[in-house]
Order: structure tokens, then C-alpha cells, then sequence
DNA sequence: CTAATCTAGTCTCGATCCCA
DNA sequence: TGGGATCGAGACTAGATTAG
């Protein structure tokens, strides 16, 4: 009989207000905390105490973890609470994110959430970031993980601005990342930039917007990584539909319709046939950073919608 | 277990830019 | 023109992680 709650499930749902709040975890801190979102089920109405073992722990995570390591991981993780600012700017709400841990002569840790995140995790009010976790997992900056989860989160409007304070707060850089603007880029912005693009469902890009000489916004641009031509015309199919793709040499723009086939947005309405629609889709995904659809941060009413649930 | 490697954080240096 | 702030690169250290 198995009594793990490390299931085969890879999705995590947690709140925006989670996903923006201040902390900071080093790798494995996060990783245990990942792990264990994993674990909460979509139809659960309550917290329940999660078991498992350090072998389930170790296939999920796919590292090797012994008890001491494990000990001072959660030690140190119980000692970094989530700084939770209220949506009107003025509260906060402090909280641990597990209120117990305990790893029994068996070998089975026993864990629990922190109840005051029930409204964080389980019964979410706002925005929900769904993520996946096996592309959370290979990424091996902190920093990457949780720039992830906060582009995550614009996935569908298709860019975020940050302002470099509030985000260096986000993420709680150390000094010398503050005082130091080309190290937090470095170490933070071109790498989670790296990673994301290496390891994850999301192509993201920044550009710096400056005050003088000085740099306070950070506008990332998001969209989904079609490393593959096959993705890239599921991706064009799924979320572009009917959005004006592109504009040919002769000036007649492109567009895919609700079938999924590429046809001229004129007066003609002239559906390509295959063999020019093939060659319309490489050259599509070949060019795919110059694309108009891409770049005028499409905004659509259902995307929206959803993320406003 | 130890050694090698990686990562985070700090510090220094000269170059560059803004503004008075 | 010169002071002050910022940039970019690199050296260094401590600590974490991984390989053998």
C-alpha cells in the first residue's frame, strides 16, 4: 500500500497574491514548497496533512535528499515567512508557509500548510497562477522561479511592467543587488530571462525604461515558446485566431481562422492552399520575434476573462 | 565521506553619463 | 569642467550542491 500524496499531478494553483508576495527561498527551499503545492488538489476544501517519503521526494524532485539535509531545508524554510501586502496597499499579512513538519521512525514526513493560506491556495479569490511544475523544476536560480511565476501571470495580456524597486522588494534581493543595478540585471533579469527561455511554456524579453541615467521600469514581454513548428501553429491556432497575423509584401494582412487554416483578411477572404499555406506557416515561425500578432501585446477578451476568474 | 563545482553576495576599479 | 551617481567587468569569499 502506498501512502504517498506525491502523485503524478504537476500542476500548482496558487493565488496572485502569493505569486507577488515578498520572499525569498533559496532552491531547495522552493522546491520542497513546489513540491508539496503539487500535491493540493483542485476539488480539496480543505488542508489535509500531506505524507510522503524521502524516496517519493526524491522521484518528484528528481535529487537526492538525506534526513539532514531535509532537516535544515525546512528549518531554515519555517524561518522565511511569505510577507503578503493587502490589495489596498496598506496591510500585510505575515505567515509561515507550513505550520508543521514531522519525519517519523518510518521514514514518513508528515506536513501541513499553514491555515491562514487556505484562502491562497485551496479557495482562491482573484487571479489563480497555474503552473507547471517540471518546468519550474530544472530551473536553478530561485530568482528564475519566481520570475517565472510572475510572468506566469501575464501569460495571456502578453507583457508586464515592473518598477526594479518594487520588483527588487518582490523578490527581496539582497543589498548589493539594490546598489548595484548591473548585478540584479545579471544575476536576475538576464538569467531567469535564460532560464525561462531554456526550461519553460513561456519566450520572455525585457527592455529597460530609464529616469535620466537611472533605470526604474522593467517592461518584460511574454509569450509562449514555440520552440517547435508544430507548437508554434498549435500556440497561432489557439490564441491568435482571427488576429492579423502578419502583412504580406503586397500589403494584404494574414490571418487564422477558427479552423485553424491561414487566409488573406481582405476583401477576398481567399483561403491559402496547402502547399502555400505550408510554406506560409515555416515562414512564420521562422520570423516568428518580427511577427505583428506579437508584438502589439495582444490583449483578448477571453484570456481576459479567464484571468479575471 | 571528500573534492570539485556552482551560486550568492560583496567589493573594487576605471569608464561613462548627468547636471550644475 | 568637475562632482556625484551609475555602469560593466572581474576578483574574491562563504556556503550550497553535486559527483565520485
Amino acid at each position: 500500500m502506498s501512502i504517498t500524496d506525491l502523485t503524478k499531478r504537476n500542476f500548482t494553483r496558487q493565488s496572485h497574491m502569493i505569486v507577488n508576495a515578498r520572499y525569498a527561498l533559496t532552491r531547495g527551499e522552493i522546491d520542497i514548497v513546489l513540491t508539496l503545492l503539487t500535491a493540493i488538489k483542485h476539488e480539496d476544501e480543505d488542508f489535509k496533512d500531506y505524507q510522503f517519503t524521502m524516496k517519493d521526494l526524491e522521484k518528484k524532485t528528481n535529487r537526492t535528499w538525506n534526513s539532514k539535509q531535509l532537516k535544515d531545508t525546512i528549518k531554515s524554510l519555517m524561518s522565511k515567512p511569505l510577507d503578503i501586502p493587502k490589495e489596498s496597499g496598506k496591510g500585510w499579512t505575515i505567515v509561515s508557509w507550513f505550520s508543521s513538519f514531522d519525519y517519523d521512525d518510518n521514514g514518513i514526513i508528515t506536513c501541513r500548510f499553514d491555515k491562514a493560506l487556505k484562502p491562497y491556495l485551496i479557495q482562491i479569490q482573484g487571479t489563480r497562477i497555474i503552473s507547471d511544475f517540471r518546468h519550474l523544476l530544472p530551473m536553478q536560480s530561485s530568482y528564475s522561479k519566481r520570475m517565472y511565476l510572475l510572468l506566469k501571470e501575464y501569460d495571456k495580456i502578453g507583457s508586464r511592467k515592473f518598477n526594479v524597486k518594487e520588483l527588487q522588494e518582490i523578490l527581496k534581493v539582497p543589498n548589493s543587488h539594490k546598489t548595484r543595478y548591473n548585478k540584479f540585471k545579471q544575476d536576475v533579469l538576464q538569467r531567469s530571462e535564460k532560464d525561462i527561455n531554456k526550461f519553460t511554456d513561456l519566450e520572455v524579453s525585457f527592455v529597460e525604461k530609464k529616469q535620466g541615467r537611472k533605470v526604474h521600469e522593467i517592461h518584460f514581454f511574454i509569450r509562449k515558446n514555440n520552440n517547435s513548428l508544430k507548437d508554434f501553429i498549435v500556440n497561432i491556432r489557439a490564441d491568435y485566431v482571427n488576429i492579423v497575423l502578419f502583412h504580406t509584401n503586397d500589403g494584404k494582412p494574414i490571418k487564422c481562422s477558427e479552423k485553424g487554416l491561414l487566409y488573406y483578411a481582405d476583401a477576398s477572404n481567399l483561403t491559402l492552399n496547402k502547399q502555400s499555406a505550408q510554406k506560409t506557416w515555416e515562414w512564420l515561425h521562422e520570423n516568428r520575434n518580427k511577427l505583428e500578432c506579437f508584438k502589439n501585446n495582444i490583449i483578448d477578451k477571453k484570456a481576459l476573462q479567464e484571468l479575471q476568474q
